[in-house]
RNA sequence: CCUGCGGUGGCCGAAUAGUUAGGCAACAGACUGUAAAUCUGUCCAAAGUAGGUGCAAGUCCUACCCGCAGGA
């Protein structure tokens, strides 16, 4: 299959790797490498249209399975699209449901994270195979977590019980393109299944061609019904799955970029385990990060743009643009912002080491005059200190959410604005080390 | 003055006489395609006071102190 508009997006400036480059889309034009805000159920939490566009956001992200539940697809279609419905006439980029197929699923059953962060998973990862490790509390706990799966993944799609209201919903790959194609999404998802580092390389086998199968039919139904769509000059993008493995990650690579797509989301759960060759006393989230982006990015073609889903971290952001990742999208900042951990620069003492966050809540801050980042000029950092903020968080105030949402998405957005100029500028390694004090040695990249 | 009810951590509040109540607050931490304004730890004890009965009393008995309600 050929790409079908090879020309929605430029690169107009690399430096190494990294590249800094102008996406077009229906709803306007996207200056890449960008951060997507997340806006799952049709809204950024606590976050209005203004505030978005007033921090930089050019782009959000909408949740197929989310709005498909509620209040429904077509209700939205009916009042006009999601555009209207929630007023962002900004491009939406609509996830396909595929990660709740993980979150509701495989995350609870393994209990596992997307990112694991740390290797202190391995007595769980133990558990995954009943045969070698009979431990009778861990199999209970292993049954247990089964009993609260709210999903399935079978050969025709995932199978949801909603946690809404218990009611069974079947996703197929043509039902996430067409409530993508309902919503008016710019860029749509092909629906994936992602792997969990728990899942035997049998398993992981199958699912990978399960989601060949699904990412194929998404792109015929996509190609089929696109003109009768809310927004005929959608976008598709194919997304590269995979596990912790260069290998797999490779082929998957060139798999994927084979089939003709928009663009390329690099997706799966990020950690890894015994059963895929990591050295568990040795690996960090970052390494899986950094790695996979490393070995896959080679493999697709350089006019597509790359998305990297769910990753947001700031150092993991310094690692994927250095891999020429141009998109990113996560809950993380508004998240953070509403559990009070806020984000600080290097000016501000933020390290790899505290994630680049203060806990609002702690007493330091008690008499704090100091703004959040005394080098942010977001609104929040504008007008209010971190004594205020505290007291607004631990009063639970409104107000906190949004203050603390837009000052988290602000400190992102101008994160990666800093590092496209610096990619224009041919000095974004300068920059990295300005931000990531301690890069040698922390991430590693595997061969 | 009489009658009734009640006095348990910083606060609220349980416990057929025998076991760590539990919340909130405080403190610390986590959070990566949002089942998240969520979750996880840590900290905290005492029985209003003085006696009595019992193997054993926050729990039963007596007196006193304090609070609340009603009455004179």
């Amino acid at each position: 299959m050929k790409k079908v508009r090879p020309d929605n997006f430029k690169i107009i400036a690399k430096d190494n790797l990294a590249r800094a480059g102008v996406l077009s889309l229906p709803h306007g034009l996207v200056e890449t490498p960008v951060f997507m805000p997340v806006g799952t159920q049709g809204s950024v939490k606590a976050l209005s249209p203004d505030d978005l566009k007033e921090n930089g956001a050019q782009i959000i992200l909408g949740n197929t399975y989310h709005l498909y539940l509620r209040p429904g697809s077509e209700l939205i279609k009916k009042m006009g699209g999601l555009h209207k419905f929630m007023n962002w006439d900004g491009p939406i980029l609509t996830d396909s449901g595929g990660f709740q197929a993980f979150s509701l699923g495989a995350m609870i059953e393994h209990g596992v994270k997307k990112v694991s962060s740390k290797a202190q998973d391995q007595s769980k990862i133990k558990v995954r195979d009943r045969e070698l490790y009979k431990d009778s509390n861990e199999i209970q706990e292993i049954e247990q977590r089964k009993d609260l799966v709210m999903s399935q993944v079978l050969d025709e799609g995932v199978e949801f019980k909603s946690h809404l209201d218990g009611s069974k919903h079947l996703l197929t790959p043509e039902k996430s393109i067409q409530v993508q194609l309902d919503l008016g999404s710019d860029i749509c998802l092909v629906l994936d299944e992602l792997l969990s580092p728990m899942h035997n390389s049998k398993y992981v086998a199958e699912s990978l061609s399960r989601t060949h199968r699904w990412e194929k039919v998404s792109q015929q139904y996509f190609q089929k019904k696109l003109k009768s769509g809310t927004n005929p000059n959608a976008l598709l993008f194919g997304i590269l799955q995979g596990v912790y493995n260069k290998d797999i990650r490779i082929s998957e690579a060139k798999w994927v970029s084979a089939q003709g797509f928009d663009g390329v989301s690099i997706g799966g759960s990020l950690g890894t385990s015994q059963f895929w060759g990591g050295d568990i006393l040795d690996w960090t989230a970052r390494k899986a990060i950094g790695d996979t982006m490393t070995w896959v990015k080679l493999f697709i073609p350089e006019n597509l743009p790359v998305h990297a889903l769910g990753i947001g971290e700031v150092v993991n952001i310094f690692d994927c643009v250095e891999q020429g990742i141009d998109m990113f999208d996560c809950v993380s900042p508004t998240r953070r912002a509403r559990n009070g951990s806020l984000y600080i620069s290097p000016h501000s003492g933020g390290t790899i080491l505290n994630n680049f966050t203060l806990l609002i809540s702690n007493s330091r801050f008690r008499d704090d005059p100091k703004q959040i980042d005394p080098s942010c000029n977001c609104y929040t950092c504008s007008n209010f200190s971190r004594s205020y903020m505290r007291h607004l968080f631990l009063s639970k105030e409104l107000l906190f959410y949004r203050l603390a949402s837009i000052h988290n998405v602000h400190f992102i957005i101008q994160l990666t604005r800093l590092i496209r100029k610096s990619i224009l500028d041919h000095r974004f390694q300068n920059l990295k080390k300005e931000w990531i004090q301690d890069y040698k040695g922390i991430i590693v990249t595997k061969n």
